[in-house]
Formats: C-alpha cells, structure tokens, sequence
RNA sequence: GCGGCCGUGGUGUAGCUGGUCUAACACAAUCCCCUGUCACGGGAUAGAUCGUGGGUUCAAAUCCCAUCGGCCGCG
C-alpha cells in the first residue's frame, strides 16, 4: 500500500537532545518541520483568505471533525472534493478527531477560566474542590458532551439537537471530509480531574485508539490516496500516565502521534520530553492545541515537530498582538496616536502597510478588517517563529536563538 | 402670552402612586484575560447626589412652589 506520508529527520539537537528539524511529504506538499499549523476549524481561518494564509508563511491547516460534520455535514464536504478542494487551499490538511469537544463540551462547558493548562500554583486548591464527573454521572447533564465507555453522546452548539460520536464514526467522519492526516478519537481530559479519573479515561482512549486504528486501516483500503491516521497519546498531568501512554500508543501502527490533554503549565516541557523519549523517533510527534511562543520554544526542543492552537488568530481577533517584546493590547490608550508599525522588526504585510495607530481605530470602530490585519500579524509571527527554531536546529543554534528571545526567561 | 411635555454618570435611557436609590441598564471609557475555537469572546474598574433654589416630611430623583433651559401645540 501506498504511504500517506513520508517522514524524513534531517538534524537532531546534538547530544542526544530531542529537537529535530525534518520534512513531512503528505499528497498535498512537503512540510518542513518543526511547523506552527494554522487552526482552520470550520474549514476557515477566520478572517483570512488561503492566500493570505500561504502568504504569511503557513505550510498546513487543520480543520475539526465536529464542526464539519455538523454544518455543512462532512458529506458535503466529500462531494466537494476533500477539505482541500472545499476551502481552496491546495496544501496538506489535517482534521482533530473531536476528541478536544469531549472537554470542551463536557467539563469545560460554560466554564470560561477552565483550558487545558493548569496554574501549578492554583493545582491543589482545585483539585480539593472540584467534584470530578465520571462517565455517566448526572453532573454532566447540563454539559453538551457525555462520556461512557463506547463513546460519547454530543448535543450540537448550533441547535442543542443530540449526535453521537465513537470511534468509528471519528474515522467515517474524517474519511468522509479527507484530510491528508487524520487524529484518533480521543477523550480530553480536563487538568482538574483527579488521578483515579484519569486512570479510567486514558484506558478509554487506550481502547478507543485500538478502534480508531482498525477502522481507518478498513476504510483506507477503499481510497486512492490514503490518509495518514495520528494516535493521541493522553494521561494528563501525570508522569507515569503519560509514560504508559506513550508506551501503549507508540507501540500500535499509528502514522504519527498526538500529545493531548491537559498540562501543568510550568510542567510541559518535562511532560513532552517523557512522551517523546518514548515514542519512536521515525514518526512525527504533534503537540496538540500548544501554541504560546515560549511553551513552542520548550516543546521544539523536546522533539516536538508539529504543533497547532487557537491562541494566535483568536488573541488577535480581540485586539492582542504579539510583538518581540512580549504581546501588545492593540486596544490601550496609548496606541491610538501611535504610527509605529506592530513590531517594527516584524515584516508580514500588517506590519509593512499599517500603523498600530490604524489598527488601534480599525478596533475601535469594530471593523472586520482589524481582524484580518491582527491576525495576519499573529500567524506569521508564531508560524515563523517556529520556522526561526527550525532553522536554528539546521544551523546548531539552537541555544542562541533561545537566549536571544527577549520575552522568554 | 397661554397650555403641555421634558431636564438623572461621556451618550441614550430606567426609576418618578416618597423609604428596598449607599441611584439601575445599554453603549462609550480605562485595564486584564483567552493554548487540539461553544470564542469579532469573557471579566474587572472608574464615572451622575438625580437642571437650579426653596418647601412639605422622620425620610425626596420621586410630592409642592419658584426659576432656568429645551421641545411641542395654541395664539
């Protein structure tokens, strides 16, 4: 059978450091990675066209499967052609499985303070008071995603309206929408859930993983051009967790693998090192829903080589801007008479044509093109900071570059 | 000239058969937050003593009188 994608390590970190610089052939281009992935989840980057996503810099899009599959429904999205015709951007794609919604729906519904890292300081306070749901109990009723062991049971944000997702459906799903690497269904747990629970959830997603594979090799064999199926290594915040499931995962026939879940957020570094010390080398490793320049820096050289999250183009669309110097509220004051550009060292198209002064106004009066201008900003500088990483591994400089950022202790 | 209506934070309004108003809401303002998008989203803070003067009352933005300003109608 024909391989969906080909990875091939060009530089390793020296002295046995996990940071690596290679490319990531899939049907749709070759990635060079380490690589930022633009988060398109409604087969859209908000606020800009493909050509402005390729313009900055952006080498891959990942879509989701929940948002697809509930409007327009992947069907449609399958007799347009694959995502990739769909949404016109002709390069590699990849769509998260809907595993992320099982938190996002469920424990994290409503609860706008809760993501998936958790302020080490604040860790045990929160683990006393929360009352974690297990599969079945009642306190999930009011969430819109419930969990039990064959999968779980959604109700649409759109309509309230009730769908089911296992599995199998995943990889139907995916399959149906044909993006060129594809994510196994997983649970997201949340970082408040206690040890017991996530003992219980990474089983799951053990077992959902094992499903997840079987089906995708199943429908793969009726495609011209297979898709690359990711496994999605779990066990939250805890280090022997993580190292089973970096065992069990890193173990099965995965063309790639996810690292998801919730982190501890002055910990990721020493989680991802664990996993991918364990995972076998020859396959690229995705750090999912990572984003934050200074975390991207720790998990690069970690052995990370993809990595995709909403922080840049949402930041942006709310008037945060990141800058060299540390990220920038385009909305204060004091920049509504300044006609500096963004970053004066940045030099996307924002920064060459417009004045944060212009920017400041375009908010202000709530334009929709300030959302285009700050997020072209925000992707092309995350997407090439990461590119700078790269080429850094490629050179052996690493560490300078690393001291060279100013924002990063 | 007569009659009526209105005058509350930057703006627009609510309250006005008196006490629960140490005055509410929206927008604007100042600032913070956002990590596999429920997200052009979420939160915090500041800002009026209620046109002005007087009166009634234990108590008035709320009732009465006067006055100033604006609007409408009739002359």
């Amino acid at each position: 059978m024909v391989r969906a994608i080909e990875f091939k390590i060009e530089k390793k970190m020296p002295r046995g450091r996990l940071g690596r610089a290679a490319t990531l052939a899939t049907p749709h281009g070759i990635i060079e990675t380490p690589a930022f992935v633009a988060v398109g989840t409604k087969a859209t980057i908000k606020a800009l066209s493909p050509e402005q996503v390729k313009e900055l810099g952006a080498q891959v899009v990942l879509a989701n499967t929940y948002h697809l599959y509930l409007e327009p429904g992947e069907e449609v999205v399958k007799k347009s052609g694959g995502l990739s015709k769909f949404m016109n951007w002709p390069g590699p794609t990849m769509t998260d499985s809907g595993g992320f919604q099982v938190f996002s729906l469920g424990a994290a519904f409503g609860r706008k303070g809760l993501n998936k890292l958790a302020k080490t300081k604040e860790k045990n306070a929160s683990e006393e008071k929360v009352e974690y749901a297990v599969a079945g109990d009642d306190s999930t009723t009011r969430a819109f995603a419930k969990i039990d062991d064959d999968g779980v049971t959604f109700r649409s944000v759109i309509d309230g309206s009730e769908h089911r997702f296992t599995p199998e459906r995943s990889m139907e799903i995916q399959h149906a929408i044909g993006a060129d690497m594809i994510f196994a269904f997983d649970e997201c747990t949340s970082p408040e859930a206690p040890y017991e629970y996530q003992k219980v959830a990474l089983a799951r997603t053990h077992e959902w993983a094992k499903r997840s594979l079987i089906a995708h090799k199943e429908l793969n064999t009726k495609r011209l051009t297979p898709n690359a199926l990711f496994g999605i290594v779990q066990g939250g915040r805890f280090a022997d967790l993580r190292e089973e499931s970096a065992r069990t995962i890193g173990s099965m026939d995965f063309a790639g693998f996810g690292i998801g879940g919730s982190f501890d957020k002055d910990d990721i570094a020493a989680s991802v090192g664990l996993v991918n010390k364990i995972l076998p080398e020859e396959k690229p490793r995705h750090l999912l829903g990572i984003g934050a320049p200074e975390d991207l820096v720790l998990a690069v050289e970690n052995g990370c080589d993809l990595f995709d999250c909403v922080a840049p183009t949402r930041l942006a669309r709310n008037g945060t801007l990141y800058a060299e110097k540390g990220r920038i509220n385009i909305l204060n004051a004091k920049f509504k008479n300044d006609f500096n550009p963004i970053d004066s060292n940045c030099a996307c198209y924002a920064c060459r044509n417009y004045t944060r002064a212009y920017l400041s106004h375009l908010f202000r009066a709530k334009e929709m093109f300030a959302a285009t201008l700050a997020s072209i900003h925000n992707l092309y500088f995350v997407v090439n900071f990461v590119k700078k990483m790269r080429s850094a591994i490629l050179d052996g400089t690493f560490d300078d570059f690393k001291a060279s950022i100013s924002f990063y202790k």
